[in-house]
DNA sequence: GTGGTCTAGACCACC
DNA sequence: GTGGTCTAGACCACG
């Protein structure tokens, strides 16, 4: 589990997303502790408390749940995870199309952009 | 020419990218003059001081000029226009690419899922 | 509106719930703008970083909403901060009756109980 | 003897009560011998620190005693336990009182919550 | 050692 | 000026 992060974009919400990604591809499975906050914290050399606030969201998402002075651990339910994961490449898929649209792209020429985009990697 | 905003991202970018569309698809023609900084806060719903702003990052980049007193131009040159609105697709593109790889797609699954996206729509 | 906090307990839902009480009784109206976070820290003498956390509660709740750079607002809706109080008050009801059976009262000495505090006050 | 406890408070008072509540009201007699702390760690389904801590407690207020190597016995004087016992539903009473008022009821209307709440159950 | 809460203070983009 | 985000570091109760 590599904690790789954009410095470009809030670090918080793409904490809460690599969890997320690592509990839906069964890197975490179900019941398994996760690493402790200040541990999180030192290998993505983060502050404590962003991971704080990340591993809150998820407990609120029902995601995984936390036990005061033992850690937290993976929800007995995967499927919040899995669909929390779709939920959000949906809606960043939506608001990449918006954003294109908004740029003076048609539908088709966004598809084109990306297919090419692909091709050139 | 319209003002249509996302209120979920920072109005001022939106205003610099729509003016550059506007320029590069015809809308607003070489020497054209704008409307002023109020009639656009005004039509847009927004802070004069954010259409002021805007226009200032228009004019550093050589797309618009201002004229002390009669307004704000249209530059001669629309190809400063146009390459920064491909480099900000472009752009775009890459952090649409970065995220979703972020959220456990490779290359052909995003492309799978622009397709089934444009399909659906 | 006054920031009456009992310091036993955590700060921050305290603040979410004056909020609630505030918009419930009217005193604060739909679409009022609420004291800047720098403002009810400084009044209810709490760190601004406690009181923002408050409102980002109660903005997911929808009971609030924030616009940047020009502060937060009562959100159209005043039923959600209503359910959301009388979802509290019900909550703290039933902890104080398991609490009180658990310390070995039933139902009708708690309510004998409750009358009698409640002429000794 | 059973040990329920509410997961969503701290376990360690949680015991010093329950052991509170069995003397006071006679399952636990005076000078009987209690349970060990593994046997009551395992019945409860908690850590045996915690219930270790919970005995010192009841030990340092004088409601029971250790003889080293033989176990806990319920203290002679069984008033201890009483008055530990009244104090701590006072105190829960006070504390609920005082949420109440600040969730903005009066006194009338907690009484009349608390006897509607009674009938409803 | 763990999570939970709070304080203190910084920086940013936006209005 | 505003909210939003992050860092740094402290204290507490629980296990």
């Amino acid at each position: 589990m590599q904690w790789k992060l954009d410095k470009d974009r809030p670090i918080c919400p793409q904490l809460t997303e690599i969890v997320c990604v690592a509990i839906a591809n069964g890197t975490l499975e179900t019941g398994q502790k996760l690493m402790s906050v200040r541990e999180i914290a030192l290998q993505a050399g983060v502050n404590p408390n962003t991971v704080q606030k990340a591993l809150e969201n998820l407990e609120r998402l029902g995601i995984i749940y936390s036990v005061r002075g033992s850690g937290s651990f993976v929800s007995d339910d995967k499927s919040v995870a899995k669909n929390t994961l779709e939920r959000i490449i949906s809606e960043r898929t939506a608001e990449y199309f918006a954003q294109m649209k908004a740029l003076g792209l048609d539908s088709n020429e966004i598809k084109n952009y990306v297919e090419e985009w692909n091709e050139n990697e």
